[in-house]
This record gives structure tokens, C-alpha cells and sequence, in this order.
DNA sequence: CTTTTTACTGAGGTTAGCTCACAATGAGGC
DNA sequence: GCCTCATTGTGAGCTAACCTCAGTAAAAAG
């Protein structure tokens, strides 16, 4: 009976709502939020399919977000000048600023979080965490 | 730019999505099968406002969840005795059988998602784990 | 130039939650 | 014993975040 998984998925639940709460007064959802970071991240123009891949969605479903995000001026849609069916998903000045934001906060709540944690426990932590995720990829 | 709260997401998402992939055959979604787990750690008929409270969620959905494993002939409600506003749910023999199996499975799937970490970088993220935990349900 | 594949999106479904309102019951004050 | 107030579960109806399936437009292959 180990019950690490469940302590896993405990943390993460606590992590997810703390990020969510941290999130929800811009009045984004944490999807949209989620969406946001990795249209910043890639700092230039992304297509709607690759977007979908990085959240692990279905374009479908990427779609969605995408109008989410443009109702609140926070990204754009561009047509890809080099295929006319693609469509390229990029952050507009507010979506930028808005991120910045977001990501800050974010990065505050995670601080919080692991704050009981000494230094060392911490570094452990992040190794094992890369081990467990670098093998799940494949 | 520390990533391990991003890490620990990853982990639980791949997580979440094994248990789910492992319970799936049985018919039942991931929520009905933690709801299953619950009923039957408790060991004795369970107040549905009790059950609700542990899941983390509204009592208004445990009803729900409720429903549809009493549906599957996993659980039955039974009146409280001692206050004849209250349901209580039991699971049934079916629900103890389909809820021991899934117990397995589930910790197979666990037990090989960690297999990657030798067995003391296994324990300190147990002990990790416990610590972040604790503090956070306070 | 026709066929096949690819990129997005409309329509509609599912899961897992939520709130609000309400009936039935229990509990405390007088 | 009665009246008021709190509590328990549930009907009705909503939302977020996914999904699949079908269709259109454009690119790529033959």
C-alpha cells in the first residue's frame, strides 16, 4: 500500500486550485491561462495545430481557446503567409502584458507552495520530477 | 524560472490519465471510481454530505456520483437510522468485488509509473510528498 | 488536372463540477 | 407543545473543458 501516487495527485490538486484561484480575477480560465503561456513562450507566431499539441488537446479544442482568448484582446489570429489554411495564433500588447502578469503570480503561488521545503528537499524533488516526466514522454 | 510546480503537474496529469485509461474498461469514469474508493475505506455506510466532503466537492454532486454507481449496482443508499433527513451509501458485494480490482489496478499503474526511481529516490518523495501535504491542508 | 491529405471549424455530445431553490426533518428557545 | 432556524439531500439548470464527426478550403502527390 504506498500511497505516494495519491500524495501526488493531492499536491497537484492543491497546486491547480491555487493557480486557478490565482488566475480567475483577470477573468481567464485556467485553460485560457494555460493557452496564453505557451502562445508568450514560443514569442512567435504559432499555429493553431502546434498550440493544441503543446496543451495536449485536439486542434478542435484549441480552436476554442483561441476564440476565448481573442474575445478578451488577448491574442490575435493571423493567416500563416506560407500556407493559407493555417491559421497563426499570436499574444497582442495586453495579452503580453497580461501574461507577464499571470506568469508572475503563478510563479509566486509555486513558491508559496513549496516554501515549507528546504532547499535541498526542493532540488530532490525537481531530479525526481524530471526522471518521472522525462520517461512518461516516451 | 523554477519549473518543478510545472513538473508536478506533468507528473500528475500522466498519472491521471492511467488511472483513468486502467478503471475505463470497467464502464465507470474516474470520478465514480474515487468515490468508490472513499465508500469503501469507509468501511461502514458513509453520510453522502461525508462523502461529498472528502471527495472535495458540493454535496449537490456527490448526489450525482451517487447515482451513477448505484445505477451500476456498485453502492445502494440506505436511510440513516439516526436522522431520517440523511442518506447513507454502502457499497454492495458487486462494488466491494469491482472496487478491489480497481484498487490493484490503480497501484499497478502506480507502482510501474514510479518503477523509473530507485528505491530511495522513491522514498524521499514519499517523505517530500507528506510534508507538502500536510501543510497545505491546514 | 484529379486525388488525397492537411488545417481549421460548425454542430453536438460527455464529464465533472457549480449555484439556487425547495421539501423534509431535526434542534433550540420559550 | 409550538415556532423559528439550521441542516440534508435533491430537482432544475448552468459552465468549463474536453471529445468526435462532418465539412470546407487549400496544399501536395500522382
Amino acid at each position: 500500500m504506498d500511497e505516494t501516487a495519491d500524495l501526488l495527485m493531492a499536491a497537484a490538486r492543491t497546486l491547480r486550485r491555487r493557480f486557478g484561484a490565482a488566475t480567475a480575477r483577470w477573468g481567464i480560465t485556467p485553460s485560457q491561462s494555460r493557452a496564453l503561456r505557451i502562445v508568450l513562450a514560443a514569442d512567435e507566431p504559432i499555429r493553431l495545430s502546434a498550440l493544441a499539441e503543446r496543451l495536449h488537446i485536439v486542434p478542435r479544442s484549441a480552436t476554442e481557446v483561441v476564440d476565448g482568448l481573442e474575445g478578451h484582446g488577448l491574442v490575435a489570429r493571423q493567416p500563416d503567409p506560407a500556407d493559407r489554411r493555417a491559421v497563426c495564433v499570436v499574444a497582442t500588447e495586453k495579452g503580453v502584458r497580461l501574461g507577464r502578469t499571470i506568469d508572475r503570480v503563478r510563479q509566486e503561488a509555486a513558491d508559496e507552495f513549496l516554501a515549507v521545503l528546504p532547499d535541498s528537499d526542493r532540488e530532490s524533488l525537481r531530479k525526481i520530477l524530471v526522471r518521472l516526466t522525462d520517461d512518461s514522454l516516451r
